[in-house]
DNA sequence: TATGAATGAGAATTCATTCAT
DNA sequence: AATGAATGAATTCTCATTCAT
């Protein structure tokens, strides 16, 4: 029954995830319970209470993010490309939606990881920097900040006209 | 007692527009009422719903930002200039609570007054692009997409880092 | 409306101790409600939570004994048959399911209430001790202990048996 | 086997007379079943529902007294002491947990238990006005009313003021 | 007209009980 | 036979809206 749980428990983040994205933050647990196709029994048994659920969907997309950003940190591939794929890579993510949902204040874990995306994309600016290829007069931190705003926005995409003009101003 | 009348709807507003950027979307009539120091029934007296409040909460910045815009708009000033005004005023408004108040499908009334920002920013952007200040492989309306993205985030300031790069990116 | 508020509170408090009487100490708040004759919303604005509420009807009667006991202690009368009196009063009151609904710790507003109803208990005992009516091996606030335990039964009458066998046993 | 099911029937009710005395009547199933060391099918294995489960703790508690008072129950030793020794068993057992527990309509097996507890009570009762120790102006069953009483208190004791009131009222 | 008390539908959460493993 | 995941009815509490004063 483990495996039974595991995909409930999946069911239930990806139909928060759905629901959440239509009809905005104050979907009701019940909801998200019926279009996971569980009672909300199990919904609270996987998550104590709407928090932490809402937690969970939003450090699913920030784990997403950090596995997929270190994976373009290759040593041998320059940051400012790096930068560019994870850029493109968030812009199919709901990171308008999750924001929203980590309106509250920070618990450590979610924390936690927020820390380690902001390190990862500083990184990966500083060293787009030092190969000339992004404006130097920014602070990496101050880019992550950049590039934050431009992807989590809603109907954020890649090649939008804010795209566009933030990744031609980052440029040089 | 028309003033009277007159005052209170001001204060009804201004007491949504202040809680509402405090305790986030779902502050409660009764709170917004006595922050406004008025009854319940006096509130419901100028708005029939809630609905009806928030719409004239954000029915108020855009009229804001139309009566500055058109002052901006003036022939003998460029622009460009006149755009870069317009952005500044903005960054002082709470846009990304009017926006997030203004999720759901606008009404005519509201839907009218986007379309004249739309239109008055559109066409700032159109005589700072032939002016050769702006760059002009973007539509006005690309333009005006983008600055509204510059403008509608939460904390938005003229000169931050997003600021300097999207008009940075925008220029030429 | 203040005194028709004053009165659907009455009804609240007399409809939550006649429920708690005959259906114990988990009646939910809608059949108090209900049999009160107010809705939820009512009951919600008098009591923000149950606990509120049980602690009203909690101290409600613990003011009534109070004002009844104050009554009885006149110099002029005996502490012996000011105590009787007292007892019998109580064994009137729902004192047992008073104490059943008072089971969480004390809030300071009735632990207040209780040490004054403790401290005039204990006065009378003191009293009728001198006047050699009562047993002088006991402190007076173990009389006040005993007569508590008297009191607080269910089904508690100031002539059953229980009873008799105290005041004899108090006596002399 | 016979013997692994004998010891989780009484972990069972062991954990429940525990839980329910620190946390009150009201303890939640899966609570109990934890502190027994089992899962709640186990728990509802042996008891089909939570009133089962209560009722054989009840019962447990009135087997003990019923055994312990027929030892005491002996021709040679008189009455009063054996009552004496009963009220001082029973001070040391959760009687007003067990009261509290079957606070409903008794089903026919408690029912049995708790008239042979009062009829063997009232024997001792009646040995003892016999004797000349227990005074005789109530009848057998009143005195087993007031032992009860004295007995099934929170935190009751055996040395307890009202347990010397009471005693003594009893005497002669 | 202004007030704030009353209303009740709706949302979060708990827990006895069932059932698949 | 034991386990613990799933279920959903029941309960507490909130808040938009109405209405008596």
């Amino acid at each position: 029954m483990r495996a039974d749980a595991r995909r409930n428990r999946r069911r239930i983040t990806d139909a928060a995830l759905a629901l959440l994205g239509e009809r905005g933050p104050d979907v009701p647990m019940e909801d998200i319970a019926r279009a996971a196709g569980v009672g909300v029994g199990t919904l609270y048994r996987h998550f104590p209470d709407r928090r932490a659920l809402l937690e969970e969907v939003a450090a699913g997309t920030l784990r997403d993010i950090l596995a997929f950003g270190r994976r373009q940190d290759a040593p041998d591939r320059d940051g400012w490309d790096a930068l560019l794929r994870v850029v493109r890579h968030c812009a199919g993510l709901p990171l308008a939606l999750v924001k929203t949902l980590a309106a509250e204040a920070a618990p450590p874990e979610r924390l936690a990881l927020q820390q380690e995306v902001t390190a990862l994309l500083a990184g990966l600016a500083g060293r787009a920097q030092k190969e000339g290829a992004l404006r130097a007069d920014l602070t990496p931190d101050q880019v992550v900040e950049v590039v934050s705003a431009l992807v989590c926005r809603p109907g954020a995409r890649a090649d939008d006209a804010l795209a566009v003009v933030v990744l031609d101003g980052l440029r040089r």
